[in-house]
DNA sequence: ATGTAC
C-alpha cells in the first residue's frame, strides 16, 4: 500500500472506524491509480475539517467517521520533545505532560521535579507552543507568584518582637476564599484598562476589594531569616529578617481562566475528555489576544497584591525595605528559544515553574517548616529556562486531613522553632517533598544564592471564612 | 485556587 496504516496514524487518523475507512479509501485510490501525494493532501484536508466533506462521494465515509469520533486534531505523531527533572515523579503528571506534548501546537516541553497532577497541563509543567495560548497551561491562579522583601530589622527582633510582627501580618492582609478588605487598598494597577476583557471589566470591583489579600490553599505570608551566601544587589552576605509572600490574582484571575478555557473548549469541540483542559486559543484571533491582555493585566494585579502586602507591613512596622525580589510562576511569556535546530519565538507556559533564564533571580519556597531558596537561573535550554516552583505535594489534601493531627504537627513545628499563626492541616510540612531533594534534582537549572528559613507563618485556616 | 452553580 502506498500509504501505510502507520502513516495514516501519524497523519492523525484516529484508531477504530476512521482508520478503517481511511485504509479502505487508500486501497480504492490505489486501484484507481491516484497520486499518493494527492492522497495525503486530501486526507489532511478532511482531518483538518471533516464537515464540508460529509457528502463527498469519495471522502464522505471518512469525514462522517471523523465527525463521530472525538480526536486530537492533527496530533503531533511523535510528540514534541520534552524531558523531566527528578526521578520519582507522579505517573499521572508524566502522562499529562506526554499528552500536552502531542497537541498540534506543542513545540517542546519540560517537567519540573516538583510536578504533580493539575487540570490539563500538570503543575510543574512547562510547554512551548506555536502562537497559541492554553488557559490551563497558565493555570487557574494566573500570575501566582512570590515576593521577598529584606527588612531593616535586627535578626533578634524576630523572636523579641514576635507578637508585634504577627500583628502586622494580621492587620495588613486577609486570608480565606473570598477574602476582601472592608477598607479598600489602592494601587496604580486599578488605573489600568480593565475593559480589555469582559471578565476583567465585570470583576474590576471585586478585584479592588481583594487588592492586597492573600487567599487560601498554599498561599502564605511569613517572616523568616534570610541567609545571603554572596552579595546580592548591593546587600552584603549575612543574615537578615525578610518577609516572604505567595499568592496570585484571587477571584478575578480564576474567573479569567474559567471564561477563556470554556471559550477555548468551544473552539475545539472534538478534543477528547482527557484533553479538554488543554484547549487553546490562537493568538491570531481576537479571543486569543483578549485572553493574553487579560492574563497580562492579572500579572500586574497579582504583583500589586504582593506590593500592597509588603508595603503595608513595612509601614505598619515603620521599617525600611533593603531589597525586593519577585517572580511569577503561573504565566505565559513570548520568548525566543532554539527548537528543532533554529531559534524562534514561542509561547512558553510555566504552570508552577520558576523562570530560570541565564542570571535570572527567582524564589523557590519549601514549606512552612523548610527553607525557601533564592536562586539564579542557569539558562538551561532543555528546561526552556525553567525550574521548580516549590517542593511539590506528596499527598492529597483529603489524605492529609485524615493522616495528621495538630498535636503532632505543633510538636514538629516547635522542635524547629516555627510559630504558626494559622493554616489548614492540608498544608502541614509533611505533605511536601523534601525541598533539598528537589533542589538537588535541578542543580543544572539553578544555583542557590540565599536561603530563607520561615519563623512566623500565616496561611488560611482550613475551612474558615474571612471575617473582614 | 476560587467561590459559584449541572
Amino acid at each position: 500500500m502506498s500509504i501505510t496504516e502507520q502513516e495514516l496514524r501519524s497523519l492523525g487518523v484516529p484508531e477504530g472506524e476512521p482508520l478503517q475507512q481511511a485504509v479502505a479509501l487508500v486501497r480504492a485510490w490505489e486501484a484507481a491509480g491516484k497520486d499518493p501525494e494527492q492522497m495525503r493532501s486530501d486526507i489532511k484536508a478532511v482531518l483538518a475539517d471533516p464537515e464540508p466533506f460529509r457528502g463527498d462521494p469519495e471522502l464522505g465515509r471518512l469525514a462522517r467517521a471523523l465527525s463521530a469520533t472525538p480526536t486530537i486534531p492533527l496530533p503531533n505523531s511523535a510528540g514534541a520533545p520534552w524531558r523531566q527533572w527528578g526521578q520519582k515523579l507522579d505517573a499521572e503528571a508524566v502522562q499529562q505532560m506526554e499528552r500536552a506534548c502531542r497537541l498540534p501546537i506543542a513545540l517542546a516541553g519540560a517537567l519540573m521535579p516538583d510536578a504533580h497532577v493539575g487540570y490539563g497541563l500538570p503543575i510543574g509543567g512547562v510547554l512551548a507552543t506555536d502562537n497559541a495560548v492554553i488557559p490551563f497551561g497558565v493555570g487557574v491562579d494566573i500570575a501566582c507568584r512570590m515576593k521577598l522583601s529584606v527588612l531593616d530589622i535586627p535578626v533578634h527582633d524576630l523572636e523579641r518582637r514576635k507578637d508585634r510582627l504577627i500583628r502586622a501580618i494580621e492587620a495588613e492582609t486577609r486570608f480565606g476564599v473570598g477574602a476582601t478588605f472592608q477598607h479598600r487598598r489602592d494601587h496604580p494597577v486599578m488605573d489600568e484598562d480593565w475593559s480589555v476583557s469582559p471578565v476583567t471589566r465585570q470583576y474590576k470591583d471585586r478585584a479592588w476589594a481583594q487588592l492586597g489579600t492573600s487567599g487560601s490553599g498554599n498561599h502564605f505570608v511569613e517572616f523568616g531569616i534570610l541567609t545571603l551566601h554572596e552579595p546580592l544587589r548591593g546587600l552584603p552576605p549575612g543574615q537578615y529578617v525578610a518577609l516572604l509572600s505567595h499568592s496570585g490574582s484571587r477571584g478575578t484571575g480564576a474567573a479569567v481562566c474559567d471564561y477563556y478555557s470554556r471559550l477555548a473548549q468551544s473552539r475545539h469541540p472534538k478534543l477528547p475528555r482527557e484533553l479538554k483542559h488543554l484547549a487553546w486559543l490562537d493568538l491570531d484571533t481576537a479571543e486569543g489576544q483578549e485572553y493574553w491582555a487579560a492574563m497580562e493585566l492579572m500579572g500586574k494585579y497579582a504583583a500589586a497584591n504582593h506590593a500592597c502586602i509588603h508595603k503595608h507591613i513595612a509601614q505598619n512596622l515603620g521599617v525600611p525595605v533593603l531589597l525586593e525580589l519577585e517572580n511569577h510562576h503561573n504565566f505565559a511569556w513570548k520568548e525566543r528559544h532554539r527548537i528543532g535546530g533554529r531559534e524562534r519565538e514561542v509561547i512558553v507556559h510555566r504552570k508552577g515553574a520558576t523562570p530560570a533564564g541565564p542570571g535570572v533571580l527567582g524564589i523557590i519556597p519549601g514549606s512552612m517548616a523548610s527553607p525557601a531558596f533564592i536562586v539564579r537561573g542557569k539558562g538551561n535550554p532543555a528546561s526552556l529556562h525553567s525550574a521548580a516552583h516549590g517542593a511539590g505535594r506528596v499527598m492529597s489534601r483529603t489524605a492529609a486531613m485524615k493522616r495528621f493531627s495538630w498535636k503532632e504537627v505543633q510538636r514538629y513545628l516547635k522542635e524547629r522553632g516555627i510559630t504558626l499563626i494559622s493554616a489548614g492541616l492540608d498544608e502541614v510540612p509533611m505533605v511536601y517533598k523534601d525541598i533539598h531533594e528537589v533542589m538537588a534534582a535541578q542543580a543544572d537549572l539553578v544555583e542557590i544564592v540565599a536561603q530563607f528559613d520561615p519563623r512566623l507563618v500565616k496561611m488560611a485556616p482550613h475551612g474558615e471564612r474571612p471575617e473582614d
